[in-house]
DNA sequence: ACAAAAGTGTTGCATTTACACCCATGT
DNA sequence: ACATGGGTGTAAATGCAACACTTTTGT
């Protein structure tokens, strides 16, 4: 195999969202920096996942390289949202020690492309070759490296939007999930309270939401029945729509 | 004033959209290549309006630093929708050609991020210093330079998706417009049919399209009332929307 | 007087909103 | 038997889809 080389001005940041304990949560890597003569911390953050991207390689599937490294997860839903250029974004001087130490050159101009993901958290292991990665919940998530604040907030804005018009909210769970589940998701990421019954009626109506003949095991009430989403049924009886906005 | 240095290997694209003559049309920009010695033409061709950014400027300013250099305007509707960055994107024959012609590597990797405008086409004035533009209808687009083709159907992908749920069809006409033409601009971009009374029912809902006393000139007809639109009572009044589409 | 586009209302149907109680299960 | 969340219906208000004729102006 020929060894691929990184472009050192083009990155990928990946915005992994997951929903846990009724939280909306991001994935996030512990970076440290440690002087080398003296052995101490200098500091500890966090950062979001990401990378540089290989010369023969696009940035889409730099982005699936990064989230597979990180999770061990293919297949999951990805989308470009934001380029983030900022002649200033690497310029704090916690990040320009952290370029240095990292033998990069703290005042090249690096452009990074933000893409968001969202997995079900059931599925993902935590720990990877590649450091220490947590979840952490988007109300608890203090300065992080870089611009990388900004970049979680732009995600976010594109999954509140993007979630209001399209059926992604199942990305977030496992493949078979209660209504209930379903409408946790779509409370916590829009951050507003919905009527039970009137969210039933709703997804009642869309066909590719599929019922199936099995239910909750193990909880300690009545068990909730089971429903999985269908992209082919989606796909073939989406309509367009025109609203524009009160 | 210091020089300022281009970056090389960061762009952005324009595709710059405009409404006339019942059609949407992009403002694209003639590219001629001569050869040195025969001076003869060995093709022409057309590119998006498009530029390196500067070291010290951000890509926003950057894309407005273009629009306004190609069209005059300032203070037009401008968004950021997409990164291209295809390791292939600059590698056709006539793309390599012309970019050695013009002095610069044609291996070097070029990212470029993609805006896209909307503008009254009354306004603008077409010649420019920088080549000559033209205006070029969405269905009569040939084979475009780079992979601006690309780049335009995702432009158009994106304002498709914005304008069916945010209020910006107005930018693509006069301040003071009639329902009429905003109704077409509506059917033009979205390419389907809309009903007079109800669209113009579901416009009465809409606080913040204002009513002027005052009528079309000169049209061999009944005048139209001229509307305009008060971005300020928009975003007074403006409600979030929860759909997630049949 | 004619051509051309402006402007206007109704009806039937679907969707939204607001709201409260019984049911199935595990402990 | 009790606690816990699952599951269900109705009425009033609003919004949507389909549809045709009169009005105002310039020529």
């Amino acid at each position: 195999m020929i060894p691929r080389t990184l472009n050192d001005y083009i990155s990928v940041d990946c915005v992994i969202f997951g929903y846990n304990d009724n939280e909306l949560q991001v994935l996030l890597v512990e970076r440290t920096l440690t002087n080398e003569s003296t052995k101490e911390i200098e500091f500890t953050d966090l950062t979001l996942t990401g990378n540089h991207i290989y010369e023969d390689e696009t940035i889409e599937d730099a982005a699936y390289r990064v989230l597979f490294d990180r999770t061990g997860l293919d297949n999951v839903y990805l989308e470009q949202f934001k380029a983030f250029a900022h002649p200033d974004r690497l310029k704090k001087d916690k990040d320009r020690k952290w370029l240095i130490h990292d033998g990069r050159d703290p005042d090249k101009r690096i452009i990074s492309i933000g893409f968001f993901s969202l997995i079900s958290t059931r599925d993902i292991i935590v720990e990877s070759k590649c450091g220490i990665a947590k979840w952490i919940p988007l109300s608890e998530i203090g300065e992080l490296a870089f611009d990388h604040n900004q970049i979680v907030d732009e995600a976010l804005k594109a999954l509140r939007n993007k979630i209001k018009h399209e059926p992604i909210g199942f990305e977030l769970l496992p493949e078979k999930f209660t209504l209930t589940e379903l409408q946790n998701v779509y409370e916590v990421v829009l951050g507003t309270e919905l009527d039970k019954r009137n969210f039933r009626k709703k997804i009642g109506r869309m066909k590719y939401l599929i019922p199936l003949d099995e239910k909750q095991k193990g909880v300690a009430h009545k068990p909730a029945r089971l429903y999985m989403f269908s992209r082919d049924v989606y796909e073939k009886t989406k309509k367009e729509m025109f609203d524009f906005t009160v």
